[in-house]
DNA sequence: GTTTACATACATTCATGAATGTTTGTACAG
DNA sequence: CTGTACAAACATTCATGAATGTATGTAAAC
């Protein structure tokens, strides 16, 4: 039997992929506790050991992994925005590429996705997708402010739309089982969608 | 008690109504079929009658509903297609336009994103979006074949680009609760990613 | 009288959570 | 350095409830 603290954190994290891969294939409703702790080749005993319940789980899951939209706000929080649509299509462009190869941001996405309906997963996931907003806002704002925005949009119209086509490609990458390059196509959609972001400067 | 077959066919749909507003709030896994059945103001027995378990009910829900992406694909079907991006942004602004008035439509757009995991669901949800990519590749290889699309993007990119954006537009919305206008926003948008999407005649 | 359209009752499965048992590491006394 | 006490890290067992599916009852329609 297991009983340094080595062990015992590799026995915490041998559940959490286990009931990462499960939740991620099988939704979260229909994988027992028991599956998992089998899957992880353990009984429900070390699994109740660790964690108090199933949603005590799936807060252990979103607490490890570093959703998507957190990077793109760290990216777009550090720098100093001196130009705001740059900084965010570049920081949108970093995302995608770290998530096109990062599997435990692919099934996080998938998970949390599903989840969004059963009550309490809605919380966690609405609260990083307000952040995410109100940090795009900021910036769209910016943009306004400094005049660099095409006037045909607002600043909320603008939020609006890059949250759609982000979270409608990782979406629909996922769903057509990645038959396309995310990375490259999406660089590609979101050069074009800035350019009618974008302030137009005919003559400058 | 009833007994006429009217009385059975209302019976039938409180329970279908029933079910979908509980699988559109609760999603599918955490509402039992009592629930729904008390709901209905009806026994588990009446429910059994009419279905054969819960999937049987989701199947029937799939069936009397008439997804965005039909109403799309019919429109584009029926028209003979002499301007396949022209009609294809109309059929797309007709679509939004529906959606966002038909409740019914947006709690089953709901309850089947979420029940895309539990593996039967996926089956379905599978097949319609396949459909629906193929008839958006059919014209968006038509316009490729009569040039009018733009060459920095391949039909299949097309295709991708305005699965991704439409779903991510009807998936924010939602999210949302409803706070932007879905037809107008979408409308915007649409026309500017069909400018991009379009070839460019500098000089024609 | 036969089938429809249910309601009621019951058997069974299954996941959960708690309670308890067991083994091992670790600290400390001597 | 050795035995002992205690707690960590699990495994095992058990009780409970909830959901499901089925079997049966039954009243009205046809």
């Amino acid at each position: 039997m297991r009983k340094t603290k080595e062990d015992a954190e590799q026995t915490r994290t041998a559940i959490l992929n286990a009931a990462e891969k499960l939740f991620c294939t099988q939704g979260t409703a229909a994988v027992s506790l028991e599956k998992i702790s089998k899957k992880a080749g353990v009984t429900r005993g070390a699994l109740y050991w660790h964690f108090k319940d199933k949603l005590d789980l799936l807060r252990a899951l979103h607490e490890r992994s570093i959703p998507p939209q957190k990077i793109l706000m760290r990216t777009a929080a550090e720098n100093n925005p001196e130009d705001p649509l740059g900084l965010l299509e570049q920081s949108a462009i970093d995302m995608l590429k770290i998530f096109e190869v990062d599997k435990r941001q692919q099934r996080m996405f998938r998970i949390m996705n599903a989840h969004m309906l059963d009550k309490a997963g809605s919380q966690w996931s609405a609260e990083v997708n307000i952040d995410l907003c109100q940090t795009l806002r900021k910036l769209t704002e910016l943009a306004g402010a400094q005049g660099s925005l095409n006037p045909d949009f607002t600043p909320e119209e603008t939020t609006v739309l890059l949250m759609s086509s982000m979270s409608g490609l990782l979406n629909e990458w996922l769903r057509s089982d990645k038959s396309f390059a995310l990375a490259e196509l999406g660089s590609k959609m979101l050069r074009k969608q800035m350019e009618f972001i974008r302030v137009k400067k005919p003559t400058d």
